[in-house]
DNA sequence: ACGACAACTGACTCGCGGATCAATAGGACT
DNA sequence: AGTCCTATTGATCCGCGAGTCAGTTGTCGT
């Protein structure tokens, strides 16, 4: 974790800090990263966290920016796959969430609360649900095509997958009452419903 | 909103201070309320707020107390009502979240993310999610019990309809993708698929 | 009408953390 | 083997907001 002490050039830095802020975030939470905290992750001086990123809101900013890239480009990955679309549709979700990983979700939950109040993040999570949305939408449109799939609203449909899968992530961060297994079993069984049954 | 400008005896005080500090929670958030700002709303002194609380992290957690136990009454009186039990539970599911009140999850949301770190609040969205389910799974097997309704797993159901409906909140609140009317829709929606289809 | 206590004030302390900047060290290119 | 730019330091400034406290004022019982 303790990052290259040699010099580096912007790109590079500018990119070690990112994820590391990210880090930081998980660890202790949105509202109490410390620009320092992310310096000494890195073990390098705070000065130069601002060397490459002008304000701590501009580094948490493009953090996220950041982090939606690629959880998208995850998601468009798994959607790219090979195989039946509805592999492709349990995939996709299974991936959401920050690179689908357990601890990735507070990331979210924490975003979610900061965008109420930071426009500028707020924008980062309508495109993070715009862009999933679609991709998903685009699947299900193909299972419409080939015909393995049945459903009379798309849009509503994957609106409501997503949502579920927002509360499930809640449910199991939050409240602790639903196992990461359970909440895939409930996905799994609600993509049926909603793009199988009628 | 200004406050009283007299003097209150203690029981008195605490709870307006409980309701202001909701209050500025719910307009700029629970990362950027300042004890100060809660005191000008009243039109007190910040000394007085210390007075009643001992910390700014112990008003913010009863804070949390008052309104969980707030939603919660609301959501035991809406089961209480008389009437067909699906109803009632449409009536519940209504109410969940502040008051009901549009702005209302605000407040559930920037409590989720202060859960992930500070267990003391965590404790307070287990108690809240533990007794809303309650509540509506009494209501579940009263139905199965009349005949009314058909559920082959209702913990299961009561456990997604919640989630949905988190999950859909957040839809709106943040993403903005949704709306309040839409919401309603789907979520009575879904209680049926889960209560009386199969 | 006078204690006496409980509610209340407001000016103060203090530490923390974001931001700054002059000075320094690496390294690429000539 | 020096020049010049760029990444990096670390000491320092500064404001903000939590928490304190000595003193003030309302109110209730007697």
């Amino acid at each position: 974790m303790t990052g290259t002490r040699t010099r580096q050039k912007v790109e590079v830095r500018r990119e070690e800090i990112l994820l590391a802020a990210l880090a930081e975030v998980e660890r202790v939470g949105l509202a109490a990263v410390r620009v320092s905290d992310v310096a000494t992750a890195l073990g390098i001086s705070t000065g130069l966290v601002f060397y490459h990123f002008r304000t701590k809101d501009e580094l948490v900013a493009d953090a996220f920016t950041y982090a939606v890239e690629r959880d998208l480009t995850t998601m468009e990955r798994a959607a790219a796959r090979r195989g039946p679309v509805l592999d492709r549709i349990r995939a996709v979700l299974r991936t959401y969430g920050p690179t689908g990983s357990a601890t990735g979700w507070r990331l979210w939950i924490d975003g979610w609360a900061l965008a109420q109040h930071e426009p500028v993040i707020a924008d980062h999570f309508r495109t993070l649900d715009d862009r999933s949305r679609g991709i998903l939408r685009a699947l299900v449109d193909e299972g419409l095509a080939d015909g393995s799939l049945t459903c009379s609203d798309p849009g509503a449909s994957v609106r409501r997958l997503l949502a579920l899968l927002d509360g499930l992530s809640v449910a199991a961060e939050v409240h602790r009452s639903v196992s990461r297994k359970q909440l895939r079993t409930w996905v799994d069984g609600a993509i049926e419903t909603e793009l199988v049954g009628g």
